[in-house]
RNA sequence: GGUGGGUUCGUCUAAAGGCUAGGACUCAAGAUUUUCAUUCUUGCAAUGGGGGUUCGAUUCCCCCACCCACUACCA
């Protein structure tokens, strides 16, 4: 049994988006799952669209997804150029490949199973307009290139002079019409495609002696003894090109799988990448700066953690064939399959990419949880004093807090806007808020339970901190101080006879700002007494006028 | 235009000829809660159309419609 080898093969074109990310998700699903290798391959065939940065932030990328190459890329993050044990193969970028091609298009001549041809771009273009004037399609085929400018259609002499005189020449592949070629998709089965419709693809091209995607592809996963091809739709045209160029080449095709493709949230056609900033969310992994300084943000920026969005990229266009949702890397890897893979294009869904992340927030440690806080934190005020990071005590106060708030977010940037006042006191009052519950009479109420408060015995989370209790005990005088102080205010709207819902509303107001947020009884045990008290006799003087 | 692929709730999907077409996201309602959120319960909502084959089609076959991809010396 030959060992699994599956490659991504991306092209440093510009950043690579989700659908790619996706693409080669599955391809390291399917490799771990078969014991096998993972390789990474860098298609830079076309020197005029390779962008500067875009090869760096593929693997950048990958890594941030937990994608890593067995082979192609090296613990750095670095393309492998040199052959070594671990990297027999190298290199693995195609421009470093180049001497490798000819010899393969030169033997594909020699066979008489492809040709050179002299036409120029311009000629080319020029036949096409011609045609679709007429409202036909110019093809490079079994019919046209009698009539064209290659060695098939002009003499042996003219061809070699030509061969010797110009440098724009190219290899094509003589199409044999008429054939019908049996194809085998993992995903979408048995295919058939007439010879006749394919054209006579360039293989290779002197202008730059670079082969093209075609050739190389095919030499390299040959050479690479790649055992599956695991790419996207778009590819599926080309399958019976590659069929041919294996028979062609005598050599043994690894089996293939055409992934269905990410289509766009709204509207029509696959998700492209400028959808990201006009639809309101990203479609990059990380965040990508074009040589022209243009910033698109990412997944990673937009604060999704990598395995929510890994989980949620693989449940797009896959399912286990059960109702669960939630995997992690290893369980994806043990309960993933090509022939689970949906034909269908996936319309990729934002609102169910959030609720991934929320799932994965809630798993989180509220230690963890409170560091990527701290860190908002200091990225949003780092000219501010709050700074919690480097406090011990306030880092402990964070955690608690974050145990708290939680469940209430889908990400920790949405951590701040719901427990701001936590840190200070609110700066403005919500007006319709103020309407509802500050009436006549509402100042003195005011001014009872602070005088209730103050009576209260109790705790707050800041000295419970400061007696280092064990994480049960914490846990158990947390919840019997937050108990305590809630008992004692109930205790007092009743006796009183005043409304549950006008005090503690009126409260909520005054400490948050506005008449929603966590309980009062907890808001009180984090901003501990004396600030409540403060907080209470300022909004009266604030709100009573 | 040509070639190929696809088509189940708004979206992602399950049902490999056989229970009332199931689950998730979103949305709505109710319960819980001092508010908001959470949680729980309930609800809305789909097999593109037409022919076959069959006792019985989401499922198999044919036609149509629509969507998508490809159609470069790009990948």
């Amino acid at each position: 049994m030959k060992k699994t080898r599956v490659r991504f093969a991306p092209s440093p074109t510009g950043p690579l988006h989700m659908g790619g990310v996706r693409t080669a998700l599955y391809n390291y699903l399917y490799a771990k799952q078969h014991d096998g290798d993972f390789i990474l391959r860098i298609e830079d065939t076309d020197s005029h669209r390779t962008v500067p940065g875009a090869e760096k932030y593929i693997i950048e990328s990958l890594r941030w997804c937990g994608i890593i190459p067995d082979e192609g890329a090296d613990i750095n993050g670095h393309i492998v150029e040199e052959k070594s044990e671990s990297h027999p193969y190298a290199p693995y970028r195609q421009s470093q490949r180049k001497p490798i091609y000819k010899a393969y298009a030169e033997q594909l001549v020699k066979k008489g199973l492809a040709y050179y041809a002299f036409d120029t771009p311009e000629e080319l273009n020029e036949k096409r307009a011609e045609a679709e004037a007429e409202k036909k399609t110019f093809i490079y085929n079994h019919e046209n290139r009698g009539r064209l400018r290659n060695s098939i259609s002009l003499p042996e002499a003219e061809t070699q002079k030509l061969l010797k005189e110009t440098g724009h020449w190219t290899i094509r592949f003589k199409i044999t019409p008429g054939r019908d070629i049996d194809m085998d998709d993992i995903i979408r089965g048995h295919i058939v495609i007439n010879s006749s419709t394919l054209d006579d693809k360039v293989l290779w091209k002197a202008s730059d002696g670079l082969p093209t995607y075609h050739l190389a592809n095919i030499v390299d996963d040959h050479l690479m003894q790649i055992t599956e091809v695991i790419r996207g739709e778009e590819w599926l045209p080309s399958l019976p090109l590659h069929y041919l160029l294996y028979e062609a080449f005598g050599w043994e095709r690894p089996r293939f799988a055409h992934l269905p493709l990410l289509l766009k949230p709204t509207g029509q056609g696959k998700l492209s990448k400028r959808d990201g900033d006009k639809l309101g969310f990203p479609v990059f992994p990380l965040q990508w700066t074009s040589p022209e300084g243009e910033i698109t943000k990412g997944y990673r920026e937009e604060g999704y953690y990598p395995q929510a969005f890994i989980n949620m990229l693989a449940l797009l266009g896959w399912n286990p064939g059960t109702d669960q949702e939630i995997f992690t890397m290893d369980e994806l890897i043990k309960s993933f399959s090509l022939e689970r893979v949906t034909k269908s294009g996936a319309r990729f869904n934002p609102e169910k990419a959030k609720w991934f992340n929320q799932q994965y927030l809630r798993m989180r440690s509220d230690h963890d949880l409170a560091r990527e806080f701290a860190n908002e934190i200091d990225k949003k005020f780092h000219n501010r004093e709050i700074s919690v990071s480097t406090n011990d005590m306030s880092f402990a106060y964070l955690a608690s807090l974050c145990g708290l708030i939680k469940e209430r977010a889908h990400f920790v940037s949405d951590f701040w806007e719901i427990s701001h006042y936590f840190f200070e006191a609110p700066v403005e009052f919500d007006e319709k808020d103020v309407k509802k519950f500050w009436n006549p009479g509402t100042a003195e109420k005011m001014e009872e339970a602070s005088e209730v408060i103050n009576v209260i015995e109790f705790k707050d989370i800041k000295a419970l901190i400061s007696e280092n209790l064990n994480k049960e005990d914490m846990e158990k005088e947390r919840r019997e101080n937050i108990n305590k102080i809630e008992t004692k205010l109930t205790d007092f709207i009743n006796e009183k006879g005043y409304k549950m819902g006008e005090i503690m509303n009126t409260l909520r107001l005054i400490f948050a700002g506005q008449a929603k947020g966590l309980g009062i009884a907890e808001i009180i045990f984090f901003i501990g007494k004396t600030n409540a008290i403060t907080r209470i006799k300022d909004a009266i003087r604030y709100l009573d006028r």
